[in-house]
DNA sequence: CTGTTAGCGCGTTCAC
DNA sequence: GTGAACGCGCTAACAG
C-alpha cells in the first residue's frame, strides 16, 4: 500500500500541497468548498498526516514523558491514570520511562528527553536521587517539567504533593488515639524530602502526646526488601516490642505483615500498623490494616493539568498543588465508595 | 539555548554536515581520526540528534506503543514492566494507550496508531472488543502486533499467553480436590476467547469429575462492579449455595470478598475461593484467597521479544508462546519466593 | 482565497 | 576519505 501524503490530495483534487495542508488545518484562509472536498478526499484515502514532519517544522511532539519509580505499584498506576485522562483530552501521547528506582537510570532518561522527543515531563523522582543536576539541564532547555509525589527539593519548580508533614502526624496521632504508646516509624529509603517530612510528622506528634522518641524505633529502610524485613524482625523480637508501627510506604507494610506472620504476633491484637497504601483492595482482604491513602489519581490529574497549562502559554511560574490524604479506618466503608481513588 | 545539530558541528569543525552524519552513525568511510573530532564535540556540546528528523528520514519512529485495557491492575503493570526491559535493552521508547474496556476507545487508538508514529504494537484486547476490523487495518499497514493475555481470535497473529483451558481446569480441580461439590464460576466479562476457555476448563473438570453442570451456577459478569457484585450476593443467598466459587479474574474475586463479607459468610469456611490474581500482596494479606498467578513480567517480556523479532527480519510468520500459570495454594510460601512474577 | 518557495534536521545518494 | 545536493512530509512566509 502506498503511502497517502499532502501530494497525493493535492495531486488528485489540482490543488497545490499547500492550500490542502491548510484545508486540513482548517485555515481560515481557505473557502468551506474547498475544504469539504479536500476532507472528503482525505477520508476516503484514510490519510493519516506523518507525526514526524509536523513534528520536525512545528517543534512540537504531542508527547509527554512520565518517568517513574516504579509501576507495579498501585500509587503510580493510579497517577498514570489520571496523567492519561488529561493527556487523552489534549490529543497528547504518553511515553512511559521506569528509573527502578535507580538514580543512574533517571539520569539516562532524563538525557534521552533532551532532544525535544517530548513537549513536557512529569516526574517522580527516584528513592536513591540525591543529586539534582541532571533536572537542571531539563530546565535549561526549558523543559516544562511537573513534579509530583517524590518531589524534587528546588523552590522554582512546579509540583503535586500531598502533606506529607500532616499525614505523619495523622498517622501518628491515629496510633496514639489506639493506645499506642511505643510507636515505631519505618522511614522511607533514601535521601528525600518526602521522608523526612513524614518522619518529621511522626515525631511532632510523639512531642505532641509526651512520647519519648526512642531513635531505635526508626527504622531508616532502603531498597532491599530482604534487608528491610530482617530490621523490621529485629525490632519485633526486642524485648522492649514496639506497640504501633508507622510505614511510610506500602512495602514496609507488608514486610511488617510478614515479619508478624514469622514471629506469630497479631495485627492488630499485638500490634498496631498503619501505612501509606493505595492498595484499593488492602483494606478489603485485610481490614486490620489502617492506610493513609493518597489521591492517587488526582495527583495524577492535577500534574497533568498543571503541565499542559505551562505548555499552552509559555511562561509561567511555578505552581504548587496539595491535595488531601485521606486516612481510612479500620473497619470503614470508605474503600467500597472510592472510584479511581 | 541554541539548538545544537549536526550543521552546528560540521561549521566548528571545518567539515561538512554529511560528514559529520557519517561519522556520528560509525560509518566506514570516515576515517578513525575524524570521528574521534566529531565525536569529542559532539560530546562537549552535547549533540542530541533530532529524533524526528531522523524518523522521517528513515522511516523509523524507535517506539513500540502498549495498548491495554487497564493499568491499575497488577497483571498489566508488571507486564508493562517486561516490556520495559526489552525495550530498554533494544533502545525503544514506549508509549502508552489505556481502553478502559471500552471497544470504541480501543478503534480511536488503533486509528491513531495508523500513521507510522510507532514501529509495533504490544496489545491485549478490551473485554468489550466483540469486531477485529480495527485489527485488520493495523495489519494492512504492515504495522508488526504482537498479542498478550487477552488476544485476537486470529490465526495469522502473533499472541502471548497463558493456557487459559488448563487453568481454568487446574482451578476447579483443586476445588473438587478441596471437597467442593457445587462449584460456581463467575465467567470474564465479554466475548473474547480467555472467557469461553477458561469456562470450557471448568466444564471439562465438572465433568471428569462426574459433577452436574448447573447453569445457574455461571455467572456471566460484566465491566459494571455493582452488578457483578449483587449477582454475586444473590448466588450466595440462595438456598442452594455453593460451596466453591473459581473467580476469572480478580476484581470478581474481591467482589466476592465483600459479598461474603456482608452476608457474614466465612471464606473459606463456609466457601472456597481460587481466583485469577497477579495482586502479589493478595496471598500475604489474606491467605485464603488461592490464586493462578500468570507470569506477567515474563508475559510482557516475551511479547516484546517477539515483537521486536518481527522488528529486525521483516517477514515473519506468526508466532505463539504459551507460558505457564502457576498456582499458589493456600499457606504456600511459593509467594515470597517470587521475584517479578 | 490559492500557489510558490523555503526550510525544519537528518541520512543517503553520487560526484570528486 | 570527503562534500554537495536532494528529499523524507509538512508548515510558515510571502506573493499574487
Amino acid at each position: 500500500m502506498e503511502p497517502v501524503n499532502l501530494k497525493t490530495l493535492a495531486e488528485r483534487l489540482n490543488l497545490s500541497i499547500s492550500t490542502v495542508s491548510k484545508a486540513l488545518n482548517d485555515s481560515y484562509e481557505i473557502t468551506a468548498e474547498t475544504k469539504k472536498k479536500v476532507l472528503a478526499l482525505a477520508q476516503e484515502l484514510n490519510y493519516q498526516p506523518n507525526p514526524f514532519a509536523s513534528s520536525l517544522r512545528r517543534h512540537k511532539s504531542k508527547t509527554i514523558a512520565v518517568i517513574l519509580p516504579e509501576i507495579a505499584n498501585n500509587f503510580f498506576a493510579l497517577a498514570i491514570n489520571g496523567i492519561e485522562a488529561v493527556a487523552v483530552e489534549h490529543g497528547y501521547h504518553v511515553l512511559i520511562y521506569l528509573t527502578h528506582e535507580d538514580y543512574n537510570r533517571e539520569v539516562a532518561i532524563t538525557q534521552l528527553l533532551l532532544n525535544g522527543r517530548v513537549d513536557g515531563v512529569l516526574m517522580s523522582l527516584a528513592s536513591t536521587t540525591e543529586n539534582q543536576n541532571h533536572l537542571l539541564e531539563l530546565r535549561k532547555k526549558d523543559l516544562p517539567i511537573v513534579f509530583f509525589d517524590r518531589v524534587s527539593e528546588d523552590d522554582a519548580v512546579s509540583k503535586v504533593t500531598t502533606d506529607d508533614f500532616e499525614s505523619g502526624y495523622n498517622a501518628t496521632q491515629h496510633l496514639v488515639d489506639q493506645g499506642c504508646r511505643r510507636i515505631a516509624h519505618l522511614m522511607f529509603p533514601g535521601h528525600l524530602s518526602i521522608g523526612r517530612k513524614r518522619r518529621d510528622g511522626y515525631l511532632q506528634a510523639l512531642l505532641d502526646n509526651n512520647l519519648p522518641n526512642d531513635p531505635e524505633l526508626i527504622l531508616s529502610c532502603n531498597n532491599n526488601s530482604t534487608q528491610n524485613y530482617n530490621a523490621i524482625l529485629d525490632l519485633l523480637k526486642s524485648n522492649n516490642r514496639p506497640d504501633g508501627i508507622f510505614a511510610s510506604i506500602e512495602k514496609l507494610a507488608l514486610n511488617t505483615y510478614a515479619a508478624c506472620a514469622e514471629l506469630n504476633l497479631s495485627i492488630p491484637d499485638d500490634v498496631k500498623l498503619i501505612s501509606f497504601s493505595n492498595l484499593e483492595t488492602a483494606q478489603l482482604l485485610h481490614p486490620s490494616l489502617t492506610t493513609i491513602t493518597q489521591p492517587a489519581y488526582d495527583i495524577g490529574k492535577e500534574a497533568a493539568t498543571l503541565l499542559f497549562k505551562a505548555l499552552k502559554r509559555k511562561p509561567v511560574g511555578p505552581e504548587t498543588a496539595v491535595l488531601k490524604s485521606v486516612l481510612i479506618k479500620r473497619n470503614s466503608t470508605a474503600i467500597r465508595s472510592t472510584g479511581n481513588v
